[in-house]
DNA sequence: GCCTAGTTTAAACAAGCGTTTGAAATAACG
DNA sequence: CGTTATTTCAAACGCTTGTTTAAACTAGGC
């Protein structure tokens, strides 16, 4: 049922939204709140209200339904990212601060794209490094290095001195911070409004946490 | 086979260390490597060489088995750290740099007390974090609340300006840094020795670890 | 040597998982 | 309309999980 039509070069292909879609939102909500591991297919064919085959019919395993899933952000995120990235990377006198706050308005337009879009995201991308072993961290610096790549070239630019050894370390710190707080933001944007009185969002949450990193990195080399 | 005797008020307990030892060591290692929703009692008990039932027998459910592991630990590290933040503390011109640095020599006593007892141990802190939808965060922050109010005696001390909201957020940041760092600092550690021909081990990453944190908490206040 | 309490064992249990099947229903096209 | 391709559906598959059972085995105390 409402079924949409692209037409090709003369040829007329069918494609049905409603399942396949419905099935990737009610999974990636499930996903950001109890992780992969944790969510099974019949949750989330119960929760879409499609029937428990549709899973294995339209996406072939669990997954590639988890890729699919974070596909959908990655292709919304990365062209932005990198273009903001670049942009940045154009400016003297770069400072981190400068160089993390490009990351600021790429993901808070992942809000536009789709409703709690920059934090199911940012959970997802947190679940990814802690659940599955690794499979979707592969996923993502293979299928999506062009990010990666700016981001170094930022920083390096940023920070001359530090050397590639430290960077990378200093850089995987950094996604252990960001990873961590946003797979678990939710919560903690609940104690801070009851222990704080303190009305949080992810955009809250992002602003608090760029200044860490960016002091982090550019911590001075011992 | 081989029990040994414990000699309480005129009674005589009988308590065999062995098959509760055997799975307390089996189970520790494997947490630690895949996680431990990732990690079943029959992969436990197999590498134990006990029988499955043994856990069950012993520690009642697989939950408390964790929290067997993780206490045995904890039991050891929490007075050491507890007295090293307390010493720390004692001193004028307190650094965050030496707050942190407070962690290093109590969480390396661990290797005294266990081969690779630093690294297992924050390691599991690290699953314990993502995995079980928080169930060890909550027994970890009732059970020892001592360590963590020292810590945050001392960082106030060291960075008195920092508010109560600021001072939760970033050691919130800190905690996930320590705890992803943690939980793939093997794949890490691999990273480096292939890239940067550096031999590293758990010493060294907490070494590399801690500036990063202590300016990152010290970050300047926008 | 028997009795008792503690421990180990193999086997089964019930529940959940991802995936597959084959038939029924639906939509597309000549 | 009739044929064909696509999509849905209920049911089952095979497997793994944590937990329980009841019988076998072990050793200490009298």
């Amino acid at each position: 049922m409402m079924n949409i039509f692209i037409y090709g070069v003369g040829k007329r292909y069918r494609c049905q939204m409603s399942t396949k879609n419905k099935i990737l939102d009610a999974a990636e909500k499930l996903f950001a709140i109890q992780g992969f591991n944790g969510t099974s297919l019949r949750e989330i064919t119960s929760q879409a209200e499609v029937n428990l085959a549709a899973v294995n019919y339209h996406f072939g395993s669990k997954k590639e339904l988890i890729k699919s899933v974070m596909s959908r952000y990655m292709n919304e995120l990365s062209p932005r990212l990198e273009l903001s990235l670049v942009n940045i990377c154009e400016q003297e006198d770069l400072t981190l601060l400068e160089v993390f706050s490009a990351f600021i308005d790429p993901l808070l337009s992942l809000n536009e794209f789709k409703e709690n879009g920059t934090s199911n995201f940012l959970q997802l991308l947190g679940r990814g490094y802690s659940d599955s072993q690794g499979f979707l961290r592969w996923f993502l610096t293979t299928q999506y290095p062009g990010v990666i790549n700016n981001f170094v070239k930022a920083v390096q630019k940023a920070y001359p001195e530090l050397t590639a050894e430290e960077m990378f370390w200093r850089l995987h710190f950094t996604m252990g911070t960001v990873v961590f707080t946003m797979s678990s933001s939710d919560a903690l944007i609940d104690i801070a409004k009851s222990d704080f009185d303190k009305k949080m969002d992810i955009a809250g949450v992002i602003k608090k946490v760029i200044p860490y990193v960016a002091a982090g990195v550019a911590a001075p080399l011992l």
